[in-house]
DNA sequence: TTGACAAAACAGGACAACCGGTCTGTTTTA
DNA sequence: TAAAACAGACCGGTTGTCCTGTTTTGTCAA
């Protein structure tokens, strides 16, 4: 196969490699638990190649989060909400995908980001402030969406931050709670916890709007 | 002070003390940053004695789970939501406790529960069963409050296990971001987005009550 | 095109610090 | 007087980082 007199150079490619390994390590493992031994021998990487691209496992772990754990709630969280029909719709919609995912893949690792945050926010000020803009992203999307749908008569009664922020950590306690029990079915009770009340948008209006469906759309990501 | 040639022996005393520097120690920098070079530094225990009451680092801080942990979620939640007026008033009145020592002590250390669960639940099969128990306990605790509240009239149609596992995933979520932002306030937004919707009693004043099946089965664990 | 040549990319070993656990021995206590 | 409680040294393994080389690649003059 690979010729032994031969090399090529591929540093984008291996930084990727070494992101793809990183980040599923923290995923999995956490941050303290993973040693850049581990990765390197998951990722195939020389020590000298690895030290290379991430001068410190601080660089690495700063790299993933804001590439990969940054990239991972927009694409499983901020583009659905931006999506949807409304915010309160891309809120259950990404709920139940995700509820229906964990179930289908049959154990729950956990939300990237909580992980990280738990453990890293305390730990030094650099992952603090990563992290801390990545919930806060994520909440922005949310309230942005809130208030578009305002703009067009809809949910006025809601406060738009407050909304976002009630989503985003009912999502994070959530999986929380999932992951220690090892059963997504939790997600579901929260949802469900909030459709009755937050989630439906004339404030316990039962006649209003009944045709949501079960599982809008099965979006794996 | 302390004699040289004297000895007090002290099993309890010495055992509190371990619990007490690990509990703060996890609680601050997390499981696997804490060593336990630091842990005896900080009690003042020599190596002899922490593993003659904790033969390696798993029971200790199994130990700090099951005394430390469990009791924290017993002082601050579960307590205060048994004597509150009712279930909601309860968690209300945690939220907003909670909220305002946060604030005046000034930094947020996040919730120990959910601190340990996402470092330690896929760790260990004995850590995760522990953590999980506790946020059973927590949760049900909850729910049965509500019951209790259904039983003199009230909120009857809430779904306790589905209110409770909102109340437990809002907060930690909450906590989660609170920490990471280190903005106690957080906490406020998450409370006023249930409080407007989820913890009012009347359920937004309309016709209430609908038992609303929105999801399949109730499945509680 | 070619051929230096410097910089980037990569390989792999070395190293000191640290980790958790064990071991032997001494002191206290029931 | 034996067991419990404690002290402190010790050890093999691991950690993250650094260091010295080697190979590849882009650049630019000839």
């Amino acid at each position: 196969m690979a010729r032994p007199g031969k090399r090529i150079n591929d540093p984008e490619g291996m930084r990727k490699k070494v992101l793809d390994v990183a980040e599923d390590a923290f995923q999995a493992r956490g941050y303290n638990a993973s040693s850049i031994g581990d990765l390197m021998a998951a990722a195939g990487v020389s020590g000298g190649a690895l030290h290379h691209h991430f001068p410190t496992k601080k660089a690495l772990a700063l790299a993933v989060i804001d590439e990969r754990v940054a990239a991972a709630v927009e694409e499983t969280w901020i583009a659905p909400v931006l999506a949807a029909a409304s915010a309160r719709e891309g809120v259950r919609a990404v709920f139940e995908a995700v509820a229906t995912e964990l179930e289908q893949q049959g154990f729950v690792r956990g939300c990237p980001l909580n992980n990280l945050a738990h453990e890293l926010s305390l730990a030094d000020p650099d992952f603090r402030i990563a992290l801390a803009g990545i919930f806060d992203g994520w909440r922005r999307a949310i309230s942005d969406k809130v208030r578009a749908d305002q703009q067009v008569g809809r949910d006025e009664g809601t406060d738009p931050e407050r909304f976002a922020a009630l989503a985003v950590a009912a999502y994070s306690g959530a999986m929380s709670m999932a992951k220690a029990a090892q059963d997504a079915s939790l997600l579901r009770d929260c949802l469900a916890g909030l459709e009755r009340s937050a989630l439906s948008p004339s404030q316990g209006g039962l006649a209003a709007r009944r045709r949501n469906r079960i599982l809008p759309r099965p979006r794996t990501l």
